[in-house]
DNA sequence: TGTACATCAGTGAACGCGCGTTCACTGATGTAC
DNA sequence: TGTACATCAGTGAACGCGCGTTCACTGATGTAC
């Protein structure tokens, strides 16, 4: 809580990135609730007041880190599908990649508790903030789809695979993310002394169901 | 926020119930943030250290809101199953059913926002409470059941009609909770704009799949 | 190459706020005789 | 029926805390000549 870096030159080179990226490591470890201005200017090693210069309050910053959290989570979704080897048939390799998709969603909450809370928590009391640009074109962004990207990928995959047709698809995203985000938010918030074994029994049982479901045809045969 | 009420006798009656019942309206304006002892004792219009009498710290009173809370939603869901109309099939209203309490989950999240966050919010950063009866045998809870109750009810209803077999209910359970919590959670905090006919549409689809979902075999045809 | 000066980036001190909780207390209540 | 007194339930004032934000400032930087 009182880490604070030393700094050698009066100018500090890149204030914004260091408090966005405090507020980051902050926001790992307790929460959106922990990224507090004054905790994010000490960790920097700066004065209170100078986060001012860079934000026009609290709330812009907190969105900036939230921003960063969410391009880290799809980060983490994407490097551990670069690693999934899929199955030959391409009809069982659409419906495996979902399934992974699936399991990198939920598994982000349950690594990152912090971080995810801050990426998916709504507007956090933040008002507007004008004068401010809100969604900075970061540069290290490019490579870090944001969360629903991915999802999106995976639904595209199985219309590809005849799967879905292209006219569901709105509503196949709805019901992927509704079983994803239920998963990880109840796993989180109001199962968190799940035994590990139950835990992941249940999240494939879920995703069992949903693609069951997302692959089976409307019209009962 | 300021609003108090008069008392005309030194001694309050029932201090502990209205303290409980006031943390309740304050969460349903404001969720389970707004639910701040000064606040409470100023709506009952009582010292802010009275509620000491009664509870050993805030954590306490909050969590007793959260329970209150809970049995609300549950009563909630309730309320709106008894005006449901069942079809005649048994099968179909298994389902029908099942569909109608995941509808009265994500109504009452979307009505009552506030109190849902509260009464889902994991452990609202409270500590232990040695010395105090946690779980309160309020005699009003008794006809409202937690909302699990009802989703596992309608699950039971499904088994008898057929669909699944006792021994994946605990597997239907998650997928129907994470389906319903799923939806509540992202229309409340991640799409907290779309338009109502979006959102109707996106629940009732997405609890297509997961019907679809529980109630074809597992093995394909 | 060296100096003057405008601009920039971070500082130091202070503000007012509402919070949870503590302490010693006092007014009201109910029971015993 | 009336009084004494122990118990109970809420009081008043104060504590220390960390917060977001403001103000006038000063040290460092870069550009013009």
């Amino acid at each position: 809580m009182e880490q604070r870096r030393k700094r050698t030159t009066y100018h500090h080179g890149d204030l914004r990135a260091a408090l966005v990226e405090a507020g980051v490591e902050l926001a790992r470890t307790g929460g959106p609730h922990a990224v507090v201005l004054r905790e994010v200017a000490r960790v920097v090693g700066v004065a209170p007041n100078s986060a001012y210069g860079h934000f026009a309050t609290l709330g812009a910053l907190k969105r900036a880190v939230a921003q960063k959290a969410l391009r880290e989570m799809g980060g983490a979704m994407l490097a551990r599908l670069a690693r999934f080897e899929e199955p030959a048939d391409p009809a069982e390799a659409a419906k495996a990649y979902l399934r992974e998709v699936g399991r990198a969603y939920v598994r982000f909450a349950l690594d990152e508790p912090g971080l995810f809370a801050t990426a998916m928590g709504g507007d956090p009391a933040g008002t507007k903030t004008p004068g401010f640009v809100e969604d900075t074109a970061d540069p290290s962004y490019e490579d870090r789809p944001k969360p629903d990207t991915v999802v999106l990928d995976a639904l595209s995959r199985l219309t590809e695979a005849g799967y879905t047709t292209p006219g569901t698809v709105q509503a196949a995203v709805m019901a992927c993310w509704a079983t994803v985000h239920g998963l990880s938010t109840i796993l989180l918030d109001l199962q968190p002394n799940l035994p590990e074994a139950e835990r992941d029994a249940a999240v494939d049982s879920a995703l069992d169901v949903l693609i069951l479901g997302l692959t089976t045809s409307r019209r009962q045969p």
